[in-house]
DNA sequence: CCATTTGCATACATTCATGTATGTATGTGT
DNA sequence: ACACATACATACATGAATGTATGCAAATGG
């Protein structure tokens, strides 16, 4: 194949893609869902509503690839955090690698859209595969290498939706913080889950 | 006084206002901030927008009204559970009174509006105030009362953030539900962590 | 090298929500 | 009873956001 001057066009057109989809990120991020509008999102990323209306045939499509990009960076980050994760400890580790996914401040992005798609129909059922694949990734009664990691009795599972419910609280007292600032007591709590958990009783 | 035959006016405009912040409060329940707008809102209430704009300068000003309404529910909701809570476990005690507050479904509202503020700089102003009280009531460094309640250490202070942030948690899980069900495991959560709370080292 | 597709911009039509200005009837104080 | 205020409705002006239709230039492929 001959070595091309510039980029082909469909290169091209996926970074534009990605481009948008950034620039969604951006906008959520520090305006929320209400006022990432069309044209908004094109400000950001630099281009007129032709462009959005092209790559996707809707709002609520754009917010579903945004949504999916940020879902797959949070398992990302989570999958990296394992390598070096307490091997030791299943449910320390648990706690440490799915902090280094709720923890990060893309994870308002998640938030608003999530909250979004409540109200919008359209929004929500372009968002439900999505939604699904996380809830059925997160319930250890339907994902069984999770379970495998934080147990399979009843107190196990309790103990598992404290862990995942605390970090939700935090992640959403961040998203409404001004600035998206994480809060002074983060790193306490998550602290005191570790300890609380290398304390339970030996599955 | 002389027994009258209608309600006075001043007590049919208070009725009024009630009744506005009222349908704000079902629209935000059941269809979110973004789609509670003032025909919805006067819809509900049976009367047209000149009543609305007369009670509200704003609709921002209807949405910390009705902030406030809700914040005082969860207080007095709260306040009513005390009477009834463990008196042996202070922090037993708290956990419950915590949970008729943040786990009842009306909390969803204040978060749609809580949410929305970060957006709207004219109703983050206007709802800062009862914000601000809230934060300052929820924080046991600047509220002796409930520090006298949940303890004064570091280790209590961070349990008593995992109580709080675990609530508020699944307060969002509900809000994102369809329906806004509550999901399977909350009381798990809330039995979980009392039992973690009594075998707390003493203070 | 020409025909066609692709990528994006421009312009338009439509919807909808806000806020304000104005009108009116009913209650209220003197 | 009369002047005035209050409570609400009606009508209007404006702005913003969406989605679509159209236009054009560049890339692609036969």
């Amino acid at each position: 194949m001959p070595a091309r001057a510039r980029n082909t066009q469909v290169e091209r057109s996926a970074a534009m893609r990605a481009r948008l989809i950034a620039a969604a990120k951006a906008s959520l991020m520090d305006s929320g869902y209400g006022r990432t509008t069309a044209v908004e999102v094109c400000v950001r990323a630099g281009v007129t509503r032709g462009a959005l209306f092209h790559h996707f045939v809707d709002l609520s499509e754009l917010f579903a690839a945004t949504l999916e990009e940020v879902c797959a960076d949070i398992g990302r980050r989570s999958k990296e955090a394992a390598t070096h994760a307490d091997p030791r400890h299943a449910i320390v580790a648990y706690i440490e690698t799915a902090w280094a996914g709720f923890g990060h401040p893309d994870f308002k992005i998640a938030i608003e859209v999530w909250l979004a798609a409540r109200n919008d129909p359209s929004l929500r059922k372009e968002l439900n595969p999505v939604i699904e694949r996380f809830r059925r990734a997160a319930t250890p009664q339907l994902n069984d290498a999770l379970a495998a990691r934080v147990g399979r009795s009843a107190e196990d599972v309790a103990f598992y939706r404290l862990v995942l419910e605390a970090m939700i609280g935090m992640a959403l007292g961040r998203a409404v913080a001004p600035g998206s600032k994480p809060m002074g007591h983060e790193d306490d709590v998550i602290d005191l889950l570790k300890q609380l958990s290398r304390n339970r009783p030996n599955r």
